[in-house]
DNA sequence: ACCTACAAGTAGACCGGTCGGTCTACCGAA
DNA sequence: TTCGGTAGACCGACCGGTCTACTTGTAGGT
């Protein structure tokens, strides 16, 4: 067997919890779209809830690949490297259509309702800004951005950015917000209040 | 009577979506909420679907009322006025207990499976857009930015960097991300490039 | 080599509850 | 008497979740 039923239900669950949240996406549908007998499902997930987590783990596996090869390749300067992130990112939403980020979605959909996600969906979020922020701090001690910025604020900043650009690209069906937000905050942190 | 059926299923509606949102709001929760018979509910509207897009447009009613109240006071310049729509907007976030903006939430949760609701939420951001463009067009006329930017350009990103801020917020709970954005945003777009 | 025993996983009928929506009856003001 | 609006019983469809039966692969005893 290429894939096992477990994996292939995580799979193809993180297309369509991406595609059509989480609500609107019923167990049934999941099970025809994959093939899987009810029986399966509940063998290998506790609950629905259960499952989503799941899937966000498996997402968050991808994010932390993503940025081990972007920010690990110290032949770039700090602030190309964390760039590169966001256009692997980009990438990534091209090939799906555009649909945005999983973490924002099921955030927005579940953060008023349901603590657990709401809570675990931060956390994700925190992860990847603390890893931009070691990032941009090695950019502050390269004196590539000003000694008085503050490396977390900056890391924040830009991946709520992002996530409000990926909404938009969602919206739009189109990479314009993306790039265009990259270009805003890079073109303002490595140029601002420089003098000559 | 104070209120007619109508607007209050309509005011109610608003709120319960912001926290709810779409798929996990019941007809039956808000008619227990505002004590409505279900047949008061589908004489004054078509569908669930008919009732959100309703609640949408009062909710753009709203920003409308936000947009006249501080971007034409002529009195300020041109930035300060945009900066205070966005103020006012975080104001009404904390009222609310931050969670977020409506259009955001609905646009997530929604724009993979309803073109409709895709359409109309794109249509309400850019006219948002639209209008903070206008006000920034006041603002490079009088060289408060420089003389090539972009006003519509910068709007969809001021205003897209609002929304991402603003699901940070609602998964946070705190007004940070909504500050932060508006002070780096603010910073840089009046600083940058300037020499002396 | 063969039988047994057991567990992992597959299969799908079935459950109570809730969903959005319809329908008829009723009410009160014009 | 008409009509905008209220009232709530009722509908089929679908929801997430449970249950039992079956199929497999395999470890262990003889």
């Amino acid at each position: 067997m290429a894939q096992s039923t477990k994996e292939r239900l995580l799979e193809t669950g993180m297309a369509l919890l991406l595609e059509r949240g989480y609500h609107d996406l019923g167990i049934q549908a999941l099970l025809e779209e994959t093939g899987t007998p009810r029986g399966s499902f509940y063998h290998h997930f506790r609950s629905k809830e259960d499952f989503a987590l799941e899937v966000i783990d498996r997402y968050m596996a991808e994010v932390h690949e993503g940025l081990d090869a972007c920010l690990g390749d110290t032949a770039a300067p700090p602030t190309v490297r964390v760039r590169r992130f966001f256009e692997l990112s980009g990438e990534k939403y091209r090939r799906e259509g555009y649909l945005g980020c999983l973490l924002g979605g099921l955030g927005q959909e579940l953060s008023g309702v349901n603590e657990v996600f709401r809570e675990r969906i931060e956390t994700c979020l925190s992860e990847i800004a603390g890893r931009i922020a070691d990032c941009l701090e090695e950019a502050r001690a390269q004196g590539e951005i000003p000694a008085d910025s503050s490396p977390t604020e900056m890391a924040n900043v830009l991946l709520n950015c992002w996530e409000g650009a990926a909404l938009r690209s969602r919206l739009w069906r189109s990479p314009k917000p993306l790039t265009q937000v990259l270009d805003f905050y890079f073109g303002s942190v490595t140029a601002e209040g420089r003098v000559s």
